[in-house]
DNA sequence: AAGCTTCTTGACTGAATGGTCAAACTTGAT
DNA sequence: ATCAAGTTTGACCATTCAGTCAAGAAGCTT
């Protein structure tokens, strides 16, 4: 029934590896920036491609040139973001020093809620609606990365090397107390004045927070 | 030019005190248990009227019958959250025992979060789009408060009854600490497995944790 | 400069959205 | 039972939204 449709030619944001030329290339990161600004201060449903688009300085149908749709645009995002976001906690290494890892691992994490705050709310922002489009990658990445350095914090505390402390809950402070620097700076700021960069003070205060929670 | 309108008979969702009848007090908790469902997870702009609507089981122009707009019913959301947001803190008393008084802060926090997860999301959802709503609720009211309870721990921490810790990010940290467990439930439910309640240990942890920070 | 490809956009479409309205249905006081 | 007030909704409207398309503009290669 169906005629055999010809081969049609690949729009550049599909899915198969076209090679990018420079405009590509440039136009692509223009609009992954406008829309991750979007996306991360709105969520998924609350930003539209108009806003994306103004945002880029491009026109909408000019959006749909480069990428397939607006979940796509999203989803290269969230791609892009789970891809380095295990990093600093897949540094942790149970060969070293406790505190000096920990301590690290927390530095680690302070240092990206600064740098990218837009991708933490990003974050921030799809687990809020149930983490729909990140379940499989917590459940599986993530979930098998924890439970691995969870095992590490359990053996140090057993061998009495940092306090006896539940390694999950550790784990979630660090994500709590960093994350809240980016996710909650418009009302830090508002508290603290607009003067303040967020995050000031919070290093010297994790630092102390950790050396006291840890200490064996 | 503008013929003088009649006085015309108030919506009940109107500004003035209109006395409610049943029907009206029953209906309008249905709708803004519905709107906090949906608002806490999609946010303002991604939430939709039918869906809180099919939410509440009413239609959509009935929901119009009892607020004036959508803004309406997301205001009058955020005015009964933030009217109740502050006490937790508010009951920090400067004449009792510090670690008594911080720990139960903490706990009333942590309490909130697992009794009010949607109203916390709420809250987080304003947050991550700059607060636009809640401007001058934390710029005047919270900021005061705040101040005011920094002032006391400043002073417990000069005193030598508590560890010299900012006491700025002390607050910050029982907010990220306790909201976590509300507004990252969806993660931490994946990655302890569906069995646990996310707060399951929590408490343990946080008394620990603080129990060590502010010992002086 | 010619000719081909890549890039850009104005004008459009169908569906969704916030909101209106008049007509119909309930409720409660008499 | 009656009637006015309170409540509910189907049909509708203007706007916004994601996405399409054909035609034009800009790059690239020769």
């Amino acid at each position: 029934m169906t005629a055999p449709r010809p081969p049609i030619a690949e729009k550049p944001g599909s899915a198969r590896k076209a090679p990018r030329s420079r405009i590509q290339t440039r136009n692509r990161q223009i609009i992954l920036d406008a829309a991750l600004e979007v996306f991360s201060t709105h969520g998924f449903r609350g930003a539209t491609l108009d806003q994306i688009a103004a945002q880029a300085g491009l026109s909408k149908p000019n959006l749909l040139y480069y990428f397939d749709s607006k979940d796509a645009i999203h989803q290269e995002l969230l791609t892009r973001l789970l891809h380095t976001w295990l990093d600093p906690l897949r540094i942790l290494d149970a060969q070293g020093d406790p505190q000096t890892e920990i301590m690290a691992y927390m530095r680690r994490k302070l240092q990206m809620s600064q740098d990218f705050p837009r991708e933490s709310r990003l974050f921030a922002n799809e687990i809020l609606q149930g983490a729909p489009r990140m379940e499989s990658f917590i459940r599986n990445d993530l979930r098998a990365l924890v439970d691995e350095k969870a095992r590490h914090l359990q053996a140090w505390a057993d061998a009495g090397r940092i306090a006896r402390i539940d390694p999950y809950h550790l784990i979630f402070s660090i994500w709590a107390l960093t994350q809240h620097y980016a996710d909650f700076a418009p009302q830090i700021s508002m508290i603290r004045g607009e003067g303040h960069d967020p995050t000031d003070g919070a290093e010297v205060f994790l630092e102390h927070l950790y050396t006291r929670l840890l200490a064996p």
